[in-house]
DNA sequence: GGTATTTATGAAAACGTTTTCATATTATTG
DNA sequence: CAATAATATGAAAACGTTTTCATAAATACC
């Protein structure tokens, strides 16, 4: 077991003295410099495991300007979106080396604000947020950028950036096609429950909604359009009112699938037929979604196809060293799916 | 907009030149120390904004050994109770001025050694694991706390640690209510989906499943008793086998809530009457089986509570800063409850 | 009013690496 | 075989803080 009494650990000077070498050419075995002879490398190679010798990253990142560190900002962990997207970004980037501090925003402004000044405190190499709702001014990220630092913005991302990479789900086209499967399973009066318009996300997938309603000729009523936060009980609400109403909607579109399922919810307890008289459509292909009876349609975003051009990006950008950063990186945008279910 | 191009960082060193003061007064400044005037605080603080100095928490880590960061081994971060315990982890520390570097292991045990390895070449002030339901032999751990880093295990934790913490759930208990629980509804016949044996979680669930049978004499039929990875495919292989012979169980408890909804969607499938001739208890309460059509009756772990205990106990371990080391920390067990849904 | 104490600041060392520069050794070339 | 190039190593500076030690200024005490 373990002797809890402080120990110093062994630095590059112990090996070096073990070995009767300079301090020098142990850092370049370590790190692989081509000119160091093969028996030197082994013989320190050998020793640094036998002293159970670790690199202090501290001290390397402060000389080296390299952290091999990458910063993570998101507002929940706990959205399957997310949790999906941070996995495979955290494998991917440990195959090159890199490790990850993943943060939660907990969707307040303000600790994104603070954790984007931690991540630079700690002088990560990059950083990739996925904002806030409220995001609407991006410039606590500006100190990183100005640094030289990379910066990937992903799913809520800002408009007008010039020097970061975005990399965001065809929300448009999402919006677009959760409407036109609607209108084409026979919907006549069509609600949208989505989020708050200062979000990318939103004002996309609204887009869609209106351009599809607008295609087919159909009448967006107004008060079957909500922006609000996606909770459970805001969607419960929303149906609430709507439900309230004379002309009742024969078609649900929500921007997430906790608003789906709030829909749902609703209508099993109102005794409204899914989807005979109801059809509901949600938005990310959370689980919950395929184990919910009746299985709900819903719009899947394939987090691991985010994940992997996350990485991709970041990796051309750390490659480059912040060379290129003068001609504007172009967004790049994922493809959507509709996942056809028993809701419509 | 930023600038991209590479802007040397402000340091101590300008706040020092630009006040006519040295380095030493301004990093007293910064860091709170007592003697030093109120004007001169105010002027390096003020300074320090104007500049927009941000201290290098490298240099800062390296000089004062204290990282103020504090690393967290996971399996996955998707499993509900893992992300409702960071989340909680997360927040209490950010109180305390602490950061997380949240890690995944995926379960796999090379993984988790190596993430300890890099956790420990950055210095964490302290290791906070979950470890993987292979990790039998937890020495990787002991480099950290041979050099004084407090160690806390929570969920899959280590039998005989002398001086890491350890906090987890009433697993005993949760395996002898859930049983009891199917015994009390009229069950005779119990299978048990557990999960391998190498983990302490399983081993204790088992001994409650094994003890509430015997305290009512019932039998425990060993071709319905399964120790494996408690995946979906496993479950559903697991009630294929039990289903496919003459006398099959009136009862299941399955070691967590995946392997319950498995559980369910075969018994829904092939008829089986829930919970009228097949009652399922789960663990976990993972929010799916609320929304299941049975919702599925669990056993609630209180990631909350577990979230917090952690906060706290490391709280108490970095303030004695590896004094009370000697005395063998008490594990912290969590009490559980059952949550009675449809499937019972 | 002199001594002791407290408060406030600076000079310089220290943390553990990496890297530049210099130099020594070995290999290659004509 | 001399001259050049490539390989291999060491000395010392550097990274940006914190902290120890020293000292100066202000305050308290008898």
């Amino acid at each position: 077991m373990a002797n809890p009494k402080k120990a110093q650990q062994n630095t590059i000077l112990d090996i070096a003295e073990a070995l009767k070498l300079s301090p020098a050419t142990i850092s370049r075995a370590l790190s692989g410099h081509p000119y160091v002879k093969e028996k030197t490398k082994n013989d320190v190679l050998k020793m640094a495991a036998q002293l159970g010798y670790r690199r202090n990253n501290m001290a390397s990142g402060l000389r080296s300007n390299k952290t091999h560190t990458i910063g993570l900002i998101v507002p929940r962990i706990s959205m399957f979106f997310h949790a999906e997207v941070i996995t495979t970004i955290q494998n991917g980037l440990h195959k090159y080396g890199y490790n990850l501090i993943i943060c939660q925003s907990n969707d307040s402004l303000d600790m994104e604000k603070e954790l984007a000044e931690i991540l630079f405190s700690s002088r990560v190499d990059a950083l990739i947020a996925a904002c806030t709702l409220h995001t609407v001014d991006f410039s606590h990220f500006d100190k990183l950028l100005l640094n030289g630092t990379p910066v990937v913005f992903y799913d809520r991302v800002p408009l007008n950036e010039q020097h970061a990479a975005i990399i965001k789900g065809d929300d448009f086209r999402g919006g677009y096609i959760a409407t036109t499967h609607l209108i084409e399973t026979g919907c006549k009066r069509i609600a949208h429950i989505s989020g708050p318009l200062t979000s990318n996300l939103y004002q996309d997938r609204s887009s869609g909604f209106q351009q599809a309603m607008e295609q087919h000729k159909l009448p967006v009523n107004k008060i079957w359009v909500f922006h609000q936060e996606l909770t459970h009980t805001n969607a419960r609400e929303a149906m609430r009112k709507m439900f309230e109403g004379e002309v009742t909607p024969d078609g649900v579109f929500t921007d997430n699938d906790t608003s789906a399922i709030a829909a749902l919810e609703f209508a099993r307890e109102k005794g409204i037929n899914v989807p005979g008289d109801l059809k509901i459509i949600g938005y990310s292909n959370d689980p919950r979604t395929s184990i919910i009876t009746p299985s709900i349609t819903t719009i899947e975003q394939f987090p691991d196809e985010v994940g992997k051009k996350i990485v991709e990006t970041l990796m051309d950008l750390l490659k480059s060293g912040g060379n290129n950063v003068d001609e504007r990186i172009q967004p790049i945008i994922i493809p959507v799916q509709l996942i056809r279910r028993m809701t419509t």
